[in-house]
This record gives structure tokens, C-alpha cells and sequence, in this order.
DNA sequence: CGCTAGGTTGAGGTACGTCAAGCTAAGTGG
DNA sequence: CCACTTAGCTTGACGTACCTCAACCTAGCG
């Protein structure tokens, strides 16, 4: 069980240094982890959950359901991603969480957290800075959805996701797991399937990136992060005290 | 002094009951107020602030800028707004926060907000909630970006715009002050300033709106909603335990 | 051997964007 | 009081990045 929160440990790590007494209390809660299949629903809209839960292995998205049928992808989450802090403060889900690959998850009182953030503000702090950085990198998104068209938005899509799984160390070398399908990178970056089919193509032809069977490489990270004009400091990478 | 934190207590107690002492606490912080001209920087892009904001009065957006000079707005900000308690977690903002009318806004240190923070954890989690509300706001504006068309995204602005302003008194009878150019709202809903236009016409013209002279009217309220497919639950506006 | 999930390709349509002009009302200076 | 300017809004013409529909292809699998 040890293992289960170390990734959490890099993403708050990466951002400011952490004592053996926070470690300790945020080990000390009482995780329970489970399995997710893909496409299975982690937290449901409408729900009232009671715990809070962190992704532990696997990539999963906020979906949002529009009344046409189709499904919106908010966010994408991987490895040490706080999943559900957000249902511990607006208590009924506005959207669902969906697995988009297998996932492992674990889960802790809502109860236990906000205890825990009582005795240890700092540590409260930094989750809040989590909340914060998801909010960053959402409004990205927005900006990138209206401003920039299909080939610089995936682009900047994977720019992000490669620096994300870098802290948590699930890249490395400009190469990572990425066992995702065209349709659902299509739907995180807002365009048709098709479109996001030859936009890819137009990437791998350009010799910018390879993306095989699950394995993603970036192949000229200068020149892709300065089509998608990537400026990472909307990740608030520097450590130092928050 | 003290009805400057007015509007912040309606968007506090819409959610959740404050005690005597928590509106005590928030009224003893050191506020202090100056005002800005449309168009002028709140917070600027790469600063690190000390200070985190309050949007007392007027309206205000967060602002990314592209590369090729033109600017994306990610989120429209109206009195009651603590602007920026990001600022607060991310220590360089990497966004600007721009008047987009004269603003009236108030300034307390970091400090005491930490300190605040530490002494009443439901008020910790109050503002967290805060920012969990624009989180899900900027979530929505995503799946609006890449899944709606101009008019229905036009549509469920207006539809929010005027939820959150009647939460803070700026608003009632389908009716509210709106003093922005139809340019912002082309950058605010990401479409072209001439688009905007047409669209803007159309629901004029379809009897669903009035907008002269930055007096804004929904005449169809239902219909409006309608095809905004607008569902307020993101807006966390029940008042309960949290 | 057929089935399926995922990927690829082509053809045609449309919701947008861009450019460019003109219009109106408010303000400014003489 | 009138010229002149300016910000905001409006309109038309035209181009394009994207979407939809509809195949077809491939690899893995029971």
C-alpha cells in the first residue's frame, strides 16, 4: 500500500518540499485502491461522493455529456493525478470521471482529508495548488480551443501530457506509453475523429512524432513545442514554498 | 470599508452558512481598494504576486496571450470574485487579469489570507470551493468550445453570466448591466467579432434577447436555456454542509 | 474463418474566419 | 454651430478549416 500515493508524492514534491511529518499523515490515511476497466465510470455526474480518490495507474478524462449524446472531454488524468478533490468541496458532480484505459484508484475519506488539511495547512495549501494547477492548465485548453487550430492544439496537447508524465515518472528521453485511440485524443482536443486522423498523419510525416501501438515519441521537441508555442510555466514546475 | 466584502458574503453564503466569527475574520483583513480602466492590467502575466485580489465592482477577465499577438480570454470575472487565489498557490501567474470596464478591486496580503486560512479550516475550505466553482465553470466553457456552435455557446454564456450575477445582487428579472463590447464577447466565447455580430443579431431577432447600451434583457428565458443546453448544477449553487 | 476495434481515405458540405467597406452616435476642437 | 475624429456596430463577398457520411483496409482474436 505504500506505493499507492508515491506518484502523489512526486507531483507535490516537484512544487515544494514536503516533511516526514506530512508524508507520513497523507500515508496514514486509509487508502483503499481498485481496479477500473476503460470506459467504466470512476465517479459519476450527479453523484454525492464521500471520498476523494487519486489515480494511481492509467489515464483517465472528465466527461461531460451533451444532450446530443455526445461526450466532452474536460481534462485528462494520469499517474498522481488528485482525481476527485473537487467532489470534496462541491459535494454533488457536475460531470463524470471515466477511465481511458485501465485504471487503478484509490480512495479516501472525504472526512479523513479535510482533517488532515486541518492539522496541516501547508499540506492543505498544496492541495489547493493542485486544484489550482488543473485550473491553469484548463484555461490553456480554452485558449488553445479558440485561438489555435487542429495541428497546434495537438501539438500543445502533447507538449503538456509529456511534461506531466515526466514528474511522475512515466517519461523519459522524449518517449512514453500512450495507449490511447485516435478517438479519444479527437475528443480531448475538440475535433472529429477524421480531422484528428490527418492531423496526426500530417504530424508523423513531418517527422515531428511517432505514436505506434501505445508508444508515443516526440521526435523534435524544439520544433513541436514551437508550433503548439508551448510555454510550460502554466504547470508551476519550480519547487519552492507555497 | 466594510461593504467591500459584500458581494464576496452573497457568493460565500449561497453556498454554505458563515458563522459570525468567520464574516468577522473576513471583514478584520487589511483590505485595501484601488480602481482601474477598462483595459487596464489587474495582474500581470509572470508577476509574482503578494497580494491576492477581490473584484469589488465591474468586470474583469483572465488573459492569455498567443503568439501571434492576439489575446484569448479564458474567463469573465464579476463582483464577488476573489480573483486571484491562484496567485496565491501558483506564486507566478501565467496568466494577466485584465478590466474589461472600470473595476473596483480590493487587495489583502497573502499572509494574513494563509494565516486566515489556518485558523478556520471551513473557511479554507470555502475559498478552495472558489476555486472548484471556476474550475468547473472553465470545464464547461472546454465542452462549450469544442462541442457547441456559436449560438448555442453565446446562448449558455448569457444563461451563466446571468446566474452568477444574480447571486451578487447585479441581477434580477432577466435583466442586468452588461457594458462590454461585442469584441470581448467574441474573445470571451472565441469566435470572430464579425460572427459575433450575426449570432448576436440572430438571437435578437429571434426575440430571445435585448441588448442596447449595455442593458441586457432575456426575454425567453426557458428558450434561452434551451438551446444553451444549460444545466446550472456547475455552479454549486445549493447551500449545504461543505 | 469471420468478427471487431481501430485506423485510413475520399467527396462534399458548412460554420466559421478574414478582408474591406460603410454606418451611427458620441465626443472634440474651432 | 459645424467639421472632424473615433469607437462600436453592421453588412457583403469570399476563402478555409473543419465536419459528416461512407467506404475500405488492417491486425488481432475467438
Amino acid at each position: 500500500m505504500s506505493n499507492v500515493i508515491s506518484s502523489l508524492l512526486s507531483v507535490l514534491r516537484r512544487r515544494d518540499k514536503l516533511s516526514d511529518e506530512e508524508e507520513a499523515a497523507l500515508r496514514g490515511l486509509s487508502w483503499t485502491t481498485s481496479q477500473f476497466a476503460p470506459e467504466e465510470e470512476i465517479i459519476a455526474e450527479g453523484s454525492r461522493p464521500s471520498q476523494s480518490c487519486l489515480l494511481v495507474d492509467g489515464f483517465a478524462g472528465r466527461c461531460l455529456w451533451m444532450n446530443d449524446g455526445s461526450r466532452g472531454l474536460a481534462a485528462l488524468h494520469i499517474s498522481g493525478d488528485f482525481i476527485d478533490l473537487h467532489g470534496l468541496y462541491l459535494k454533488t458532480m457536475d460531470h463524470s470521471v471515466v477511465a481511458l484505459t485501465e485504471c487503478a484508484v484509490a480512495f479516501v475519506p472525504h472526512g479523513e482529508l479535510r482533517e488532515l488539511m486541518a492539522r496541516f495547512p501547508h499540506l492543505s495549501r498544496m492541495l489547493s495548488l493542485l486544484l489550482a494547477i488543473d485550473a491553469a492548465i484548463e484555461r490553456q485548453w480554452i485558449v488553445g480551443l479558440s485561438r489555435r487550430q487542429a495541428e497546434d492544439r495537438i501539438a500543445h496537447f502533447i507538449c503538456e501530457t509529456y511534461q506531466r508524465l515526466q514528474i511522475v515518472g512515466c517519461a523519459s528521453h522524449h518517449r512514453f506509453s500512450f495507449p490511447l485511440t485516435q478517438a479519444t485524443l479527437a475528443d480531448l482536443v475538440g475535433i472529429s475523429l477524421v480531422h484528428a486522423n490527418r492531423t496526426v498523419q500530417h504530424l508523423r510525416s513531418s517527422g515531428l512524432i511517432e505514436w505506434n501501438g501505445g508508444d508515443f515519441s516526440i521526435l523534435k521537441p524544439d520544433e513541436l513545442a514551437r508550433i503548439a508555442d508551448f510555454d510550460p510555466v502554466y504547470l508551476s514546475l519550480p519547487s519552492e514554498p507555497r
